[in-house]
DNA sequence: GGAATGAAGTGTAAAAATCACACTAATTCT
DNA sequence: AGAATTAGTGTGATTTTTACACTTCATTCC
């Protein structure tokens, strides 16, 4: 049943950019979600998750819906990232895209197997395959709000799992914002918020002192941000 | 001549926040431009600016256009700021609406007269009339993005003259921030930029002593952000 | 033209935050 | 038992931020 308007109008669709980090590498590197498309155009390159919105859904809805159908991903908290809209991005006519983006610690997400997730595959950023349409500037673009936003807001704990140690943390900022920082001052500065509980538990099985596990508390952060609390890494 | 699709699609618009600045004012104020809608939905409301987007412009050209359309404003730098597309925000139908946002110094740009423009008005954030559509929430977002934009950089010179006092710029900060700031601090912070260029002249007409006027060094300021430079209030 | 007005313009000392820097402690592995 | 490896900790120097009040000068008013 073909739908009719009087004026033409463009096709909608959402991307998501998915952060992935695995702390237990030793060469500690930020991860985006792709997928390699099975239909033209770009058949067979890599591409963000995403696809066409529908009539009755919300925006971020449909990102999650995209995101769980062709990535088994769900649970994750999206924020709206850019909106794209060139006439050119789509060789199939206007498309303007509202883009998403995310952060997922990689471990703890397992891929979905028994979907379209078959063809989902987790790179790193700074080794990106050939992409379709303009998703090479969608990505960067996430990349430069997430390097703007992790230093402002405690967000680098969503990459993170539940439980992690000082120095995993540490290696995270380091990784994001590709700098290094001194483990003392960093030590004091993450004290100084009051962020982290103390589980009483150390990890186990490393051939080294085993460190202490904290976890990031939720609730005492939306407490704090009412109150004009100002987090800086 | 109608379009015809194989399934439906929600209708493109843009939607301008101009946020304005009259630094003589006394009770200086934060304004935003509307205009008054003849049209149905929401005949005879007040609307942000703004409109369809054609098929051949990119949605910066579009907002471009509908803004100089509408109320004779143009040459301003537009910066995406959200979009908003919850299926029941248009009595129409399902639209999506891609909002930018700028700011101008109030009394350098006039209101073109010729135009439509008979129907645009500055109102006062504090005080704004009831609004078509969710731009109650838009403009709500804007100020949000203002706030937490103009701390970091410096885009608060743009809702001043081209020749501005210390004063001026302090109460421009004073007021989109809602504090009240240590003038001599200000000052040293402003200096130690040295993003300002002392044109030599000094206000004239006023019943005390006459302040200099400075200028912001736009290029200057492209220079130093390059390395990594730093801005804050 | 002298005095009153009113904002412009200026410095310093105390407090807080940041930075640079190196050793001991705990655990595992052999 | 000892080697290997990462966890964990404190201090002093430097920089930045903050709090605070008087003099200067162009205009206006008499």
């Amino acid at each position: 049943m073909p739908y009719t308007y009087t004026h033409p109008r463009p096709a909608l669709t959402v991307d998501c950019i998915i952060f992935g980090y695995d702390h237990r590498l030793d060469e500690a590197d930020l991860k985006i979600l792709l997928i390699e498309r099975d239909i033209e155009p770009f058949r067979g390159k890599w591409a963000l998750p995403g696809g066409f919105v529908r009539m009755e859904e919300t925006l971020e809805a449909a990102a999650k819906r995209e995101l769980r159908e062709e990535t088994g991903l769900s649970n994750v908290y999206l924020e709206q990232l850019y909106t794209f809209g060139t006439p050119e991005r789509d060789p199939r006519g206007r498309v303007i895209s509202v883009s998403y983006f995310a952060l997922v610690n990689l471990r703890s997400e397992e891929l979905a197997a028994g979907t379209d997730a078959r063809s989902a595959q987790w790179f790193s950023f700074k080794d990106m395959p050939a992409l379709a349409f303009d998703h090479k500037t969608i990505i960067e673009t996430a990349v430069e709000r997430l390097r703007g936003k992790v230093r402002y807001q405690p967000i680098g704990f969503e990459l993170l799992p539940d439980k992690f140690t000082l120095t995993e943390l540490q290696t995270l900022y380091e990784t994001v914002l590709e700098t290094s920082l001194d483990k003392r001052n960093f030590r004091k500065k993450i004290e100084s918020y009051e962020l982290l509980r103390d589980t009483g538990e150390t990890q186990r099985g490393k051939a080294h002192r085993a460190a202490r596990l904290y976890t990031f508390d939720h609730k005492r952060y939306k407490q704090l941000e009412k109150y004009g609390f100002l987090f800086e890494i």
